[in-house]
DNA sequence: GGATTTATCAAACGTTTGATTAATAGAGCC
DNA sequence: GGCTCTATTAATCAAACGTTTGATAAATCC
């Protein structure tokens, strides 16, 4: 067969797409949005640098795009769990957030598929406050977050909405640090602290959260309490 | 008095450095190591361009001068409080982790001098997996962790050393999203959770670590028990 | 009070940036 | 076999980049 050579229909533009999309991806991850270069971006794809403009018209966009076709991915993810899950009744608090924190973090343990350097990319953006990240994270997180927040209460009424979005954004932090690895974990504990074991962190981050979570709930009847009284 | 004008003597001239510090560490907080120009910065700090050079040398080291210059301020006030808990005994887990997240979530919240800039930047760069982030978290950060994650099974002694570095590193990400104060938690509350009020901010965050790392110290039991059985 | 050091400036260096252009090659259709 | 649309290329653009330079004013030293 004689056709390894580079075609140019439409079959292989989708690859020329998906190329562009899993370099960027790993650019921005790792320069942010300033450092990474169209131009590098382009080489490490293989495609020329004018075909990221062909695609996707702009830096911005395509930097857009990149997140959107994880975001979408992990959240449809987490959509579908909340949905089998309230099915069967109400669930436990640890089933809940178990359902919520492991499409993430096995997201950003699915090295084959590129899955850690979004990780590392979504890490950075959902913690920072510039115009650029606040809006990424309030169009492709925000809608999810809500949904959760008002599972969480559904579980545990006792949790008033301040308690409830705290509770939300302490957990999502947790699984948002152990995706990233950064391999500070191992260096700490001079390898004695594994974070590569998928089931084993999912199990940490998901006992770590719902205590924290039981603990607000449990400061906020107290405050109420005193206020009562 | 006719002395308005800028004099170029010695004392002028620390001015002109910490305003180079103060410009720079808002520009790499809001657009990144990449994002941030040094001729951004100097026209922020009202300074000539080639005076970044002269006092700086180059952009990684004006960056990694930003860090130390708050990163030595609050670890000295973490290893301060750690010396004086200590001198009066073994004390609880959560006057431990009150005195190791304060001193972080106080610089956050002190908008007054900017603060609040330098908590969005460590944020960033501790969650960062390049190879840029990972040496100012080791130099900077590893030192006052591993003496923290010691503390820790000092109080608690049934935390082996790998749980203590998940609890200590689970404990930290939680501090550090309250201090990047992105804005979000008011959004997903509709105002509701208010994430100015810094001594409601630091118990939450206390209560909430401290019964993870209780949880986490019970998996890390329920785990041995099975193995000897 | 001349020599030396420190602080400051405007201008320029070569490089890299994001973006645009005009030209071309191939696939599918009629 | 010509037409049309999509995909791809090399060449080019002005702007912005980090850094360096040479000159100069003020402060400090001996």
């Amino acid at each position: 067969m004689l056709s390894e050579l580079p075609k140019k229909d439409a079959r292989n533009s989708q690859k020329a797409r998906e190329a562009i999309l899993d370099a960027a991806e790993s650019a921005f991850a790792e320069l942010g949005f300033g450092g990474a270069s169209i131009r590098g971006i382009a080489r490490d794809a293989g495609v020329n640098q004018a075909m990221i403009h062909y695609y996707f018209q702009n830096k911005d966009q395509l930097y857009d795009e990149v997140i959107d076709r994880r975001a979408g991915a992990v959240n449809a993810q987490r959509d579908a769990a909340l949905d089998k899950l309230f099915a069967e009744g109400v669930p436990t608090l640890e089933k809940l957030m178990e359902a919520l924190l492991r499409p993430t973090i096995e997201m950003g343990h699915d090295e084959t598929r590129g899955g850690s350097a979004y990780a590392r990319l979504v890490v950075s953006f959902s913690n920072s406050a510039d115009e650029r990240s606040q809006i990424m994270t309030s169009q492709h997180y925000d809608p999810i977050a809500s949904r959760s927040i008002a599972a969480m209460r559904t579980v545990m009424p006792e949790l008033d909405m301040a308690a409830a979005v705290r509770a939300y954004l302490f957990s999502i932090s947790v699984a948002l640090s152990v995706m990233a690895r950064t391999g500070r974990a191992a260096r700490l504990s001079q390898g004695r602290c594994n974070d590569s074991d998928t089931e084993e962190i999912v199990g940490a981050t998901v006992a770590f959260s719902c205590a924290g979570i039981r603990a607000l709930a449990m400061q906020a009847d107290n405050q109420f309490d005193k206020k009562v009284e």
